[in-house]
DNA sequence: GTCTATACAACGATAGAC
DNA sequence: GTCTATCGTTGTATAGAC
């Protein structure tokens, strides 16, 4: 049992052949990726990856919750911006991560997968859209204390504000298909943002109450 | 070249190797689903289906156009309804639509397959998300036009409204995920129609001259 | 066009030496 | 733990008879 050794859980071989097997997943999805390959480009032989993984299914599932750890927090937002900027800097960022090529690889990955992994799912869901969704929220109470946001449901509101970000732009992208500059990320980011501002607007007594 | 014969097209065999292989690839994706597998729910020999397709990559490039080529249009709208119960009456369809077993299985299918299949990607595209999001659009002038929102930018509008209502509810059921009662159709047709009307509700001015 | 039978390659996984 | 070599299976695709 390798895996149970502090030896296994630390091996450079072991960590090159999660990085290959992570690359190949990402690349070609489940299936198309064969152990040859992994074993090809992490420079091990095969015998050595069923060293450290039972099946095939579990370098998958290892390869998943590994990138599922690095779970990347936003960076604080300055609590001297008003809403306007701190929701456009924060969907920016958003935004930005969620068109990298890696996010939608293991996005394509993970979805397509899911009916055959639900645990798999379940641990991208968590570490992925729920944490991004928390953070926001967050940011959203911030600025409902200050007066800025008429806050009721910060977690409903985080929801309505990611849906937004994730339309025609990520749809498209997801897609590989050619973007047009009408749907470009700044105007994505203005469009939601504005609809968050005008739909939200604190009323005059929230603000005036808090201001005063 | 049968194909380009005119039996070939209208056979029954043939008919019956794309539903089953329809049925394969959406319940267990391309890899997964075996020429044999489709052969046998086909009631064919595996033989029958290279005579009628030159690969697994034709037959799966046929299957998607089919699917794309079913495209269900929404029912009209009453033009007697106000702008809330529109938003949630084409928003209840929507989402109901998105959610179903075959939506979700044929969005799996196409995303992970899209970076393979950039042509499949693009059909599915223009008949899926372009054309529903075209007669939300259309319904968003109609609303205009009477008055009953301040419409400027139809298309955008209809990726805003669509990107609220495919947002968290539509994201754990594409992972197959258990679903809390708190993110229920319904709750998610009101909260991006709640929305879509205080941000757009039409300025008094515009709403006055076109009732008066 | 449709079948049975089969060729041929690729894949996941293992045996045994070191 | 790591290698080389290989086993057994499965998969795509085809040959040849009808």
């Amino acid at each position: 049992m390798p895996v149970s050794t502090r030896s296994a859980r630390f091996s450079a071989k072991r960590d090159a052949i999660l990085d290959a097997a992570c690359a190949l997943f990402l690349e070609q999805g489940y299936a198309a990726a064969s152990m040859d390959a992994v074993a090809a480009r992490a420079g091990v032989s095969k015998a050595t990856i069923y060293a450290h993984f039972t099946d095939k299914d579990d370098l998958f599932g290892a390869v998943i919750r590994m990138r599922c750890e690095r779970n990347r927090t936003f960076a604080p937002v300055s609590p001297a911006l008003d809403a306007r900027a701190t929701l456009t800097l924060i969907g920016r960022r958003l935004l930005d991560l969620l068109l990298q090529p890696d996010t939608l690889a293991m996005y394509r990955l993970v979805t397509a997968e899911a009916p055959r992994q639900p645990e798999l799912a379940r641990a991208f869901y968590e570490s992925g859209p729920v944490t991004g969704k928390a953070e926001i929220a967050r940011m959203l109470i911030e600025l409902g204390h200050r007066g800025l946001l008429a806050v009721e449901d910060p977690w409903r509101m985080a929801d309505l504000f990611t849906g937004m970000l994730r339309a025609d732009l990520f749809m498209r992208t997801l897609l590989g298909l050619p973007q047009p500059e009408s749907s470009s990320i700044e105007q994505t980011v203005a469009a939601a943002v504005e609809t968050m501002l005008r739909a939200f607007a604190p009323t005059r007594t929230t603000a005036q109450s808090l201001a005063g």
